[in-house]
DNA sequence: GACATGATATGAACCGGTTCATTATAGGGC
DNA sequence: GCCCTATAATGAACCGGTTCATATCATGTC
């Protein structure tokens, strides 16, 4: 209809400066009449743009991540990409063939969540990868970039508020330690006990929560120990509500019959009676900078690789703490 | 290395009949000794078989929405397909752009929330849309499959409740009615109070709460007017935070000076002091019945299209109401 | 006026499969 | 022994772009 070559149309398409005014004009407007779109597909195919990015992580169901998806989709649908989202279900397994997907559909960039930082298969798989990947709230590992909350210092934090407060027995419930964020979230715990000069005690540290249910369960363990402890850090993502659970289900009153800080804030950490003291740290920035971090690495090859981002947690005092 | 032809190979993997068992073996062989496989870019490429299948929702931060997806994408997973996502930020503009963006990627289904089930442009779209498109929660639409909550009957049973604890100044906040969750919500509410020989008062019914900053403001507003009314029903998909962190500001407790009952149940309302009152149905389910009857409807003409799911809601009465 | 130069447009190969018309082969019927 | 048919494998076109070597042409230089 421009009365041009194919090649021609793709060059102007592409701004390739090769090709002077007047036919660029016309391409242009033959384009714009014929209601013309480049085929994404087509364009993967001998190119290597595919226009994807993909976003893995454990589980779509962790309340609030849909905001770090969210903002990120956000920033990305901005930047002309679309967003594969694949759950690794926490399998090293799942995860290393995910990556292989995501190549054979030229994904151009990758986030996830890998379960476990030490696995050689991952590790393996992620050097292997042809696309740049970054870790979401993983710890720095060689050539990946990453974007993660300071969980270390939220839970400093938390323990010293705990500790202020003349609590020697607290008890903590954390997730899987093989990844970043319980991993530090048990070093500040046995940072902030050694700093304050109090012997940790092996049974008050409850790692391995993963789910609501082993929540409950520890809980309940946890009170009827011949002695209880006088405060729990429920640090594990989103398993206030299974400890609140069990608290309730044993009669036991939160901020007088025990203290309480969450390690990731929520709305139920906020509207509990009493309110729960809990770490915030902002999911939507994380998604923001997670994306345009990305991008930035995808876009130019001269960025340095292995960029971190460390996220500051803020303690949200409320009434779910006082002195044992 | 097989020392066939391509096209051949090719036959081979699709499970072709038409080729013989020795040389079906070769292929598989050398196959197998390579780690050959599909480029599912090319395949999209000729063949129309790209593996994608879409979901478009308003946000991805609504609560429990994750778990929708979860189901639905282990669903795909399991019958060898991708999920691309993308929000539709509740604009038409952005959801005609989506579908046509999802068939330029070749994808094979889409599953979504249209914002505005009356909205021309997006009838049209889909009419047009060359994919089978399955509506998460909407109206029944013509030629589309719909797997939807059966908000009404909900909302009879929780209106009936408050109705036959005495309540006659009963009060709702629910967000658009463009789109079938609110708008069955509002019909059952009518249909409750009608029953009950109660006069509506529009005053009482609030309408486009979308935000948790809208339900805030909005049961402000209800709680000052000149007489309050004595029960809210929070409609509006997980607004029942703004709702109760009015009534908390404003000193009024929940299940002594107001009822309440929940639209969805979420752990807030569950752990909430006093714990509340609310509809509930079986989100996990909704998203693995989404998929399953996409796939059915993908893999074969024959199944009849427009094909409805209305799964049940119940009633969790819990201590968030009581007589006026 | 011949020739080198730079700027533009073209044509064709290419990406990695799918698909179909065509050919080669084997088997059966008369 | 010949023809017909069914079956199995092949080769090439095709999908819709990208990319690069090549062709064309106007301009500048001596």
């Amino acid at each position: 209809m421009a009365g041009v070559a194919v090649g021609t149309v793709s060059r102007v398409l592409n701004d390739n400066p090769t090709v002077a005014e007047p036919i660029r004009c016309k391409v242009h407007e033959a384009v714009a009449r014929l209601g013309y779109q480049l085929d994404p597909v087509a364009q993967s195919m001998r190119g290597n743009r595919s226009r994807l990015v993909a976003c893995a992580i454990r589980d779509f169901d962790i309340p609030r991540f849909g905001t770090f998806i969210r903002e990120a989709e956000q920033v990305l649908r901005v930047a002309g990409y679309t967003l594969l989202l694949s759950s690794t279900t926490n399998s090293p397994a799942v995860e290393v063939a995910l990556l292989r997907a995501f190549e054979s559909r030229k994904v151009e960039g990758v986030m996830m969540t890998v379960s476990d930082e030490r696995n050689a298969e991952v590790l393996a798989a992620l050097a292997r990868a042809p696309m740049p990947v970054l870790a979401i709230d993983r710890d720095r590992l060689p050539g990946i970039d990453r974007v993660a909350a300071d969980h270390r210092s939220g839970a400093v934090a938390a323990m010293a508020h705990l500790l202020e407060l003349g609590h020697r027995r607290i008890a903590m419930l954390v997730g899987d330690t093989r990844a970043f964020p319980s991993r530090s979230r048990v070093e500040g715990f046995r940072q902030a006990l050694a700093a304050a000069g109090v012997a940790p005690q092996p049974r008050l540290l409850r790692d391995r929560v993963l789910t609501a249910e082993d929540a409950f369960r520890e809980t309940m363990a946890l009170m009827n120990l011949p002695e209880p402890p006088t405060a729990i850090f429920v640090a594990a993502m989103d398993m206030l509500g299974g400890c609140l659970r069990a608290l309730r289900q044993l009669g036991s009153q939160v901020g007088r019959d025990i203290s309480l800080v969450a390690g990731s804030d929520s709305e139920l950490a906020e509207l509990h009676e009493p309110p729960v003291t809990a770490i915030s740290w902002d999911l939507a920035a994380m998604g923001r900078h997670a994306a345009t971090m990305l991008l930035e690495r995808m876009g130019s090859a001269e960025v340095e690789v292995g960029r971190s981002l460390l996220l500051p947690t803020q303690l949200v005092i409320r009434r779910s703490c006082r002195a044992p």
